[in-house]
RNA sequence: GUGGGCGUAGCUCAAUUUGGUUAGAGCACCAGACUGUGGCUCUGGGGGUUGCGGGUUCAAAUCCCGUCGCCCACCCCA
């Protein structure tokens, strides 16, 4: 045992009922995100790490303790932590953005991407070191109704793969560039003022991220809150406007989104709209999916200035809270055979079986014994796994000039003629294809 | 980084309270009964350095120390 090789902390193996659950929820998110224009972007895993010290913030938690660094093998020492596992994926999107020139050439885009991202924190229910996201950002597109599509593209998609009502959307405006430092500046004035009554953790959030604070669930902090300066009074007229407009549009596609005026995002990099979706069940790590406009990103990672948006979806999480909803399984076959010559002709009939034989959504699974079973054990595997129909293809049936088609359910057998093109019809007929 | 809980066969768990033969059971796996017909039944079989390391003892799965891993929570976030 302890000679094993075995998986980091907080890396896994995923397979069997999960992975194909993850998998459904990607290849359903593509499909939707599609719909809406979007294209797929395939971005590097390793970055800069300094990509994430200026886009996600250098003093966030993300960027300060739960990095991973990579060595490219001939780094020298000072060199260590150039380079990381990406984090997130925003930053990156936009990096690449910018590299391609659209900030310049096209600058609206719309893009969707999937893979994993890296966090080295302490591992709890919903909480992975390596997790896997899926994320769509909107570049160049400034006006409310960008919100709008983002909000409710995300809101449909999840509607899509989980039964309503099981989580809910909450949407929030962090004010700009011109409006949000002045009401940082009065509100950690009036923090400070406060300090004592804090918790611990809103105390040292003064310095850090004041604006968390406004997040903090504690009972005696939100006491304090209610005397606070207001986010929302802060607004300069075009934030109000925006935001306004952007409520108004919801509500005009009914999409369900409801305004949490304390609702604030850890990341640097957002500006105006901010949104999060929780869920119920997931214990203590409740997001499922988050987002918001980062209007200030492009440029602020070297590129012509460019409004933008974008959210992500924690896939791990949101398989928590479908569940494990099975997939309709398709039909399953064996092919059976008791010679050498018999199992060259299952061979050729099952490539040509998975070739033409097409069911709803996906196609059949057709197996073949590759043990050199005897013809008993070939039934039991057919039987574990779940086979609608096992084809005997004995030599005593073949000299004949038939084989035998097993209904795996009922037990019983009939004779068919000896052809792939007769089986083919027979079975077409017995799965009601 | 902090706190709590848990580590015995592939899986689920006994045996730990009170140290005492060779660490058991169910499921799973393999073989046979049934040499060409799955599930059911019966019989037999393989599989363990009790997470790892050290200590106490005539004797440790059991007691002590350390360490690693998993789970949950804090923190943070998807």
């Amino acid at each position: 045992m302890s000679a094993n090789v075995e998986s980091e902390r907080g890396f896994r193996d995923i397979l069997g009922a999960e992975a194909e659950s993850l998998e459904r929820l990607v290849a359903a998110a593509r499909n939707h995100f599609e719909r809406y224009g979007y294209r797929p972007i395939i971005l590097p895993v390793v970055e800069p790490t300094d990509l994430f010290a200026r886009g996600v913030g250098a003093t966030t938690d993300i960027v300060e303790k739960e990095m991973f660094f990579v060595s490219d093998g001939h780094t020298h020492a000072d060199q260590l932590g150039d380079l990381c596992l990406r984090p997130e994926g925003t930053a990156s999107a936009v990096r690449a953005y910018i590299d391609q020139g659209f900030d310049k050439s096209d600058p609206l885009q719309k893009f969707y991407y999937s893979g994993p991202m890296f966090r080295n924190e302490r591992p709890q229910k919903g909480r992975y070191r390596q997790f896997h996201q899926i994320g769509a950002e909107l570049f160049g597109a400034a006006l409310p109704a960008a919100d709008a599509e983002v909000i409710a593209m995300l809101r449909t998609y999840l509607e899509s793969v989980v039964s309503a009502g099981r989580f809910t959307l909450r949407l929030n405006s962090l004010g700009c560039a011109v409006c949000r430092p002045e009401y940082v500046r009065r509100l950690k004035t009036f923090l400070a003022a406060n300090r004592d009554a804090l918790c611990e953790d809103c105390r040292r959030r003064i310095e850090t991220n004041p604006l968390r604070v406004l997040d903090c669930k504690n009972e005696s902090c939100r006491a304090i809150l209610r005397e606070a300066p207001h986010l929302t009074d802060s607004w300069c007229e075009a934030c109000k406007s925006h935001f306004d407009s952007l409520l108004q549009r919801l509500k005009t596609r009914k999409v369900d989104a409801e305004w949490d005026q304390w609702l604030v995002r850890g990341l640097d990099y957002y500006t105006r709209t901010v949104f999060e979706v929780t869920a119920e069940g997931l214990g203590a790590q409740n997001a499922v999916a988050a987002g918001g406009r980062y209007d200030g990103l492009v440029e602020l990672l070297g590129g012509v200035p460019t409004p933008a948006l974008g959210f992500a979806i924690g896939v791990e999480r949101l398989a928590l809270v479908t569940g494990a909803n099975s997939v309709a399984p398709r039909p399953k076959i064996f092919l059976a055979s008791t010679s050498e010559t018999t199992r060259t002709t299952a061979e050729q009939w099952a490539d040509t079986l998975r070739r033409e034989l097409p069911a709803v959504g996906t196609s059949v699974e057709v197996w073949t014994d590759l043990g050199g079973q005897g013809l008993k054990r070939q039934l039991q595997q057919a039987g574990k796994l779940g086979c609608a129909f096992t084809l005997i293809l004995g030599d005593r049936e073949v000299s004949e000039g038939k084989v035998i088609l097993r209904d795996m359910k009922k037990s019983t057998q009939e004779d068919i003629e000896l052809s792939i093109e007769s089986l083919m019809r027979r079975l077409r007929e017995r799965l009601g294809l």
